[in-house]
DNA sequence: TGTACATCAGTGAACGCGCGTTCACTGATGTAC
DNA sequence: TGTACATCAGTGAACGCGCGTTCACTGATGTAC
C-alpha cells in the first residue's frame, strides 16, 4: 500500500494534442459545416487517436464551441484594444465594425469558421414579445441590428475579397447606413465613416 | 394472358401525397435546416408512410431541391411580371431587388426556406482564376455582387421584420449602395431608389 | 350497370451503414526515495 | 543517478443508435367488356 502524493501537471503532451485538434477543426471547418465532418476526419487531420478527442472535449458540440471560441476571443481582444481609451459610445461601436472588417480581411479563414459557428442567419431568435419588457427588447433589437450589419459586412468582405480601397468604401457605406439607422445625425456618421480613417 | 392496354393517369391521390410532403417540408424547414430533420418527421407531418417519400423523390437531397424550387419559381414569376415591358437593364435589376424585398415581407416563411436552400454564405465558389476569362469572370462577379446584396437585404427584412416605412428605407439604401457600386451615376441611382416608389 | 382484372401508389417492417461515444488496455511522464 | 511506482493522456477496437433506403405486400383507382 503506497502513500505517494500524486503527480499533477503534465501539460506538454496534453496541450499539444488539444492544439492539434483545434487546428484541425479550424482547417476542416473552413470548407464545410461541422455537421458534415465526422470526428474521424478531425482526429485523422490532427494525427491523434479517436479516443483522445473525448479526453479533451465532452462531445462534438463542445468541440465546435471551443474552436469558435478561440476565434471569437481573438476578435474581441482586437476590438477591446482598438477601443481602449475611447469613451463616446458611438465611436466605440463604429470602432467595433472597423475592427471586424479588418479581421475579416486579415483572417478570412478564421472568419469563415466564426461565421459558421453562429446561429445561422434566418434562424435567430425573434424577440417579438410586446409586454412590459418593451424597452429592453428595443435595446436588444438595436444590438442585434448592429451585429447583423457587422455580420453582413464581414460576409461580403470574405466572399468578395475586395481590394483595400473597395473594402474601405464598403465599410464606410455600411457605417453611414448603420449609424444613421440608429439615429446618429448624418454629418456625424459621415465624419466617423470617412474612408480615409479605415483599414490602414 | 390478357392484353388490356394499361391505365395511365392517376393524378388525384398521387399529387395529394406529393403536395402534402412538400407542404410538410416547407413547414419544418422554417425551423431548422434539412440535415437536422429526419425523413420520419416529414412523413409524419404529411401523414403518409415512409415508403411513399421515395415514390416521389429519389432521395432526401432531391426532396430539398424540390421544396426550394417551388419557392424559387414563385419569386422568379413575380420578378418576370414586375419587369414585363421594361427594357432598361438598370431598371430591371432594381426591379428585381424590389420584388425580392416585397416577397420577403409577404412570405417570410417561404423566404427563410429559400435562403436555407442556397449554398450558405461563406461557402460560395470563388471564381478567382485570372486567366483569359477575365471579362466573363468580371461579369459573373457583378451578378454575384448583386445577388449577394439582394440576399443581405432579404435576410435583414426577414429577421427584423420592420414596418413598411422602415423596410422601404432599407430597400432604398441598399439600392443606392448597390447601383452606385455597379457604376450607375448617383443621381440616377437615387431616382430609382426613391422610397416612395417602393413596397406599395 | 356490373364484374374481372391490370397497374401502380401506398405501406411499414426490416436492413444496413455511418458515425458518435465508450472502454479496457498501453505507455509516456513525472515523483519518491 | 537509478529504481519502483502512481497517474493519466493516448489508443483503437467495439458498441449501438439514428436514420436513409429498400422491398415485398396491400389496396385504391381506373379500364375493358
Amino acid at each position: 500500500m503506497a502513500t505517494r502524493p500524486a503527480p499533477r501537471p503534465r501539460p506538454a503532451r496534453t496541450s499539444r494534442t488539444r492544439a492539434a485538434l483545434l487546428t484541425a477543426g479550424l482547417d476542416l471547418m473552413v470548407e464545410r459545416p461541422i455537421d458534415a465532418i465526422p470526428i474521424d476526419d478531425f482526429v485523422a487531420a490532427a494525427g491523434v487517436a479517436k479516443g483522445s478527442f473525448f479526453n479533451h472535449f465532452a462531445d462534438k458540440k463542445d468541440f465546435a464551441i471551443a474552436v469558435a471560441e478561440e476565434v471569437r476571443m481573438a476578435v474581441e481582444m482586437e476590438v477591446a484594444a482598438a477601443n481602449a481609451g475611447i469613451a463616446d459610445p458611438v465611436e466605440r461601436i463604429a470602432g467595433g465594425m472597423r475592427v471586424a472588417a479588418r479581421f475579416a480581411l486579415d483572417h478570412p479563414r478564421r472568419t469563415v469558421v466564426l461565421l459558421r459557428s453562429q446561429t445561422p442567419a434566418t434562424a435567430r431568435a425573434h424577440p417579438r414579445n410586446k409586454g412590459l419588457k418593451q424597452d429592453i427588447d428595443a435595446a436588444c433589437e438595436q444590438v442585434l441590428y448592429w451585429l447583423g450589419l457587422c455580420q453582413i459586412l464581414v460576409i461580403n468582405l470574405v466572399e468578395q475579397q475586395p481590394g483595400p480601397a473597395e473594402a474601405a468604401q464598403r465599410l464606410s457605406d455600411m457605417l453611414v447606413l448603420g449609424l444613421t439607422g440608429l439615429g446618429v445625425p448624418t454629418e456625424h456618421a459621415a465624419a466617423l465613416a470617412c474612408p480615409s480613417r479605415h483599414l490602414r
